[in-house]
DNA sequence: GTGTGTTTTAAACGTATGTTTGAAACAGTT
DNA sequence: AACTGTTTCAAACATACGTTTAAAACACAC
C-alpha cells in the first residue's frame, strides 16, 4: 500500500465514478470511500479535484496518442501509392484505442463517456488541457484523413468529421446502455469491438456520401 | 409582471444557462438571477429542481411531438406505395424540429444540447419522464424508418439509428462551438438549418451502407 | 374599502461540498 | 535507536447549495 496504490485507486475510483455520473455529480468523499483512502488524499496527491480529472484523462490519452504518434510516423514514411484508404485509417483509430495500454475494452466505453462530458458538462480548463496537450498528433491524422478523401470540399469534409466524432462518442459513451436495449430489443448482445465493426461502414459511407444524398 | 411572466423567465433563463453549464452546475441562484426573479420563486411555482428540468424539457417537446404526430397521421393514411423515403423522413423529422412553435432556429440548438446532457448527465428522473411522455409518437416514426429501409437487417438498423442520433444530437448541441470552428478555418460560417441541410445526406448514406462498406 | 386568495420577498435552515490543518503513522537512512 | 521526509488520518473550515418559512405586497372580488 505504498503512495502508488493509493494514486492507482483514486484515478480508478473517479474515472468509474465521473462516468456514472459526471464530474460535478462526484464528490471527494464518494471517490475516496470506493477507493478505500481518505478523503484528503485527493487534494495531497493532485491538488484539487480539477488536477484529478486531468490525471484521469491524461492517464488514458498519453498512452494512446503516443501510439497512435508512433504508428502514424510509419504511414508517414510510406510511398504515396501506399497511403491509407479511409477505411484503413478509422480500423487504425479504433484499434490503437481498443488496444493501448488499457488491459479491457470495456475501458474504451467508459473514456468515451468520459469524452462526452467533456464536451458538453463546462470544464473549460479542461478543454483548454486536452488542446495543449494532444492537438499534434490529432492535427497529423486529420492530414490524412484528408488525402484519403481528395474528391470532398474541405467545408463539407469539416462537416461530416464532426458527424463522424458525434456518431461515435455517442454510441460508444452510451455503449453499455445501449448494448442492454440491443440485447432486449433484438436478443442480440455486443461488446464494444462489435459496436466499432458496425460503426465503421456506417462512418466510411457517410463521410464519402455524394452531395445530394439518396 | 402577473404570474406567467415570472414562469415564461424563469424557464428562459433555466433553458439557457443549463444548456450553457449543465444540470448540476446551474444553481437556482444563478437561475433566478437571471431571471430577475426571487430565489424562492422557484420552488414555489415548479415544486423543485427536478420538475424545473422537466418543465424545460416539457416546453420544447410538447409543441413539437403534437406537431410531429399531426404529420405522421397523414402520412399514416397514405397508400401503401406512397410512403415517404428514408430521405423525406429525416426531412420532415428535421423541418418540423425547426419551426414547431418556437421562434429562432437557435433554440433547436441550445434544445439539442440539452437533451445530450439528459443522455450523458445522470438525471435518470428525466430519462424516466421522456419516456413516459413522448414514446408513442417515437415508436410511429420509427417504424416508417424501418418501412422505409427494408433491406437493413433489424440489428444493422437499430445501430445506425443509434449512430444517426448520436451525429445528430453531437453536432446540433455543439452548433455555436462548431460554427466558429467553421468561420475560422475555411472562412464559411452555417447556421443550424444549414448545417442540417450537410447532415442530412451523411445520415442517409450511413443508414443504407452496405454491410462491408467502401 | 374590506376581505381573500395568490404571489413575492428576505431570511433562515439543514446539508453537502472542496479544501485545509496538525498530529499520528510510516518508511528508509545513518 | 534516533532522525527525516513522506504519507495517512480524523477533524474542522468556509462556502454553496436546495428548500422552507413567515411576513409583506399584490390583485381582485364584493
Amino acid at each position: 500500500m505504498a503512495q502508488k496504490d493509493t494514486v492507482k485507486s483514486i484515478l480508478n475510483a473517479a474515472e468509474e465514478l465521473f462516468s456514472e455520473r459526471g464530474f460535478a455529480e462526484t464528490s471527494l468523499r464518494n471517490i475516496t470511500t470506493r477507493a478505500g483512502v481518505n478523503l484528503a488524499a485527493v487534494n495531497y496527491h493532485f491538488g484539487s479535484k480539477k488536477a484529478l480529472i486531468q490525471a484521469v484523462f491524461a492517464r488514458f490519452l498519453t498512452p494512446f496518442s503516443q501510439q497512435l504518434e508512433q504508428e502514424l510516423m510509419v504511414i508517414h514514411g510510406r510511398l504515396p501509392q501506399q497511403q491509407p484508404t479511409l477505411r484503413e485509417l478509422l480500423i487504425l483509430l479504433s484499434q490503437t484505442a481498443l488496444h493501448a495500454g488499457h488491459d479491457s475494452p470495456r475501458r474504451l466505453g467508459i473514456f468515451m463517456r468520459l469524452l462526452g462530458l467533456a464536451y458538453t458538462q463546462g470544464q473549460g480548463h479542461l478543454r483548454r488541457f486536452l488542446q495543449k496537450e494532444y492537438a499534434p498528433v490529432f492535427t497529423v491524422f486529420m492530414q490524412l484523413i484528408k488525402a484519403a478523401t481528395p474528391e470532398l470540399s474541405d467545408e463539407d469534409r469539416f462537416w461530416r468529421i464532426h458527424f463522424m466524432l458525434g456518431a461515435t462518442v455517442f454510441t460508444l459513451s452510451g455503449a453499455d446502455a445501449l448494448t442492454a436495449m440491443a440485447e432486449h430489443d433484438l436478443g442480440k448482445a455486443a461488446d464494444v469491438a462489435q459496436v466499432i465493426d458496425k460503426l465503421i461502414p456506417f462512418l466510411a459511407s457517410g463521410l464519402n456520401a455524394p452531395h445530394q444524398a439518396q
